[in-house]
DNA sequence: GTTAATGATTCAAT
DNA sequence: ATTGAATCATTAAC
């Protein structure tokens, strides 16, 4: 409180030391307004000035008095505040006008995207929303996390209104302390309206960039809270039995080319309520697997195959009984996707296979029908005797087929099992 | 507590 | 951009 009087003090002087001669000497009654006369008051005047600072405040105050009651001090003033406000207008061309700064908006923007800044709740559950749905789980069971993001978004949001609200109130505080300061001096010292207003702008832009600073780092805050929180993505979640089984069929009764297009994609996210990109992960992690131990999967194989063969069965007969006796010998198609060459006896079957599924979509049913009953067909024992059939699950005719990087597999021990007989683990982990 | 299963991520190749 | 492969990290079963 009482550094209002000293600043006060302390500019009046100041105020009071950039013309201090000029009244005094008026005041000593030279009143002859000649050239010569003139040119030695100011002479006088700046004899003062240069001497002001060996002056005593006594006599300092008594001057400022004397100015303060002296009759031309109002013209005097004008004329200084108009010399003033030019020079600061000149200063002011130059170095005002900034650009609306692009990092301010950009923070502003994220701000309220994140539902910081932005209206009460909406934002905020909308962000974690967004970020629930970014997380890729199918919502539901990951409330605790979505409850706790909340709150701590809640949390910084709290903070940030708060320390918002205390800078401006400190910015306006300061604001009507330093006008008012200004308004007092300007009975002292020559300050224009301008000048003020000037000052206030000033007093707006360095909090601003106080402001911006608050606002930098909640933004660094949510980025960190979210960064946490999507890190809750790497929580794996089990897909739901329905998903898998789902996932399975497709992937079954698309053997020999388990690479779902864009669009089936698509129709198995939505039938799974997972999303496409974990269709994806599904398919890429199922086909790895699936390749590196065949074995393993042979019994799971069967099953969704026979289940798909009794669909497809039941749905079109005809067409599916047609397909499956004709190709009884490519049986080895177990694993046939993504085979490429080799001059084998299978091969020419298997590239005919391969081929059916590039062209119309028709043909990709046929496929799949196809492999479909290759599975009931061997799991049946079909015709064919039984070496025969189990070849057709054996990786060894996967290895025949030179399709993935045969070698690895021991065949010699998989093939003649009838199930999962050797089941290593196929990700060591 | 150990281990297999499994969804996700990363990285290189295409 | 998609895929394969390796790997990570979590879940579930034992």
């Amino acid at each position: 409180m009482d550094e209002q009087p000293r600043m006060m003090h302390s500019h009046a002087g100041v105020g009071m030391a950039g013309h201090p001669g000029l009244p005094q000497h008026m005041q000593e009654g030279t009143g002859g307004a000649d050239g010569d006369g003139r040119k030695q008051d100011i002479g006088d005047i700046l004899q003062q000035i240069m001497t002001i600072t060996d002056q005593s405040l006594d006599e300092a105050q008594a001057r400022k008095h004397a100015l303060n009651c002296h009759r031309m001090k109002p013209a005097l003033f004008n004329v200084l505040c108009e010399i003033k406000e030019k020079t600061v207008l000149s200063i002011r061309g130059a170095q005002e006008e900034e650009p609306p700064d692009a990092q301010l908006m950009r923070l502003d923007n994220m701000l309220l995207a994140e539902g910081v800044s932005g209206p009460e709740k909406g934002g905020g559950s909308a962000a974690a929303a967004a970020a629930a749905a970014a997380s890729g789980g199918a919502g539901a069971d990951n409330s605790a996390e979505h409850s706790d993001y909340r709150a701590k978004l809640s949390q910084i949001r709290q903070i940030y209104h708060t320390e918002l609200e205390k800078y401006e109130q400190a910015c306006n505080e300061f604001t009507t302390h330093v006008m008012n300061l200004l308004r007092e001096q300007s009975r002292t010292r020559p300050i224009s309206p301008k000048e003020i207003e000037r000052m206030v702008s000033i007093i707006h832009r360095k909090f601003s960039s106080i402001q911006m600073q608050l606002k930098q780092s909640t933004c660094e805050a949510v980025m960190i809270l979210r960064s946490r929180f999507l890190d809750a993505r790497r929580k794996r979640r089990n897909f739901n039995k329905q998903a898998t089984e789902i996932l399975n069929e497709y992937f079954y009764s698309h053997l020999s080319n388990p690479y779902p297009s864009e669009e089936a994609k698509e129709e198995l996210a939505k039938k799974c309520s997972i999303t496409v990109s974990q269709v994806s992960n599904w398919f890429g992690n199922k086909r790895i697997r699936y390749k590196k131990n065949i074995g393993k999967f042979q019994e799971e194989a069967n099953m969704y195959a026979a289940r798909t063969a009794v669909n497809a069965a039941s749905v079109s007969a005809h067409g599916s009984q047609a397909n499956s006796p004709s190709t009884p010998n490519s049986a080895g198609s177990a694993g046939s996707f993504n085979m490429s060459n080799s001059g084998d006896l299978f091969m020419s079957v298997q590239s005919m296979n391969g081929d059916s599924y590039q062209g119309a979509q028709v043909g990709a049913n046929v496929q799949s029908q196809v492999d479909t009953l290759r599975h009931v067909i061997s799991q049946t024992g079909g015709y064919s005797d039984g070496l025969t059939a189990n070849q057709m699950y054996s990786p060894q005719g996967i290895n025949a087929n030179g399709g993935w990087q045969d070698a690895t597999t021991p065949s010699s021990v998989t093939s003649p099992t009838e199930g999962p007989g050797s089941v290593h683990s196929d990700t060591s982990n």
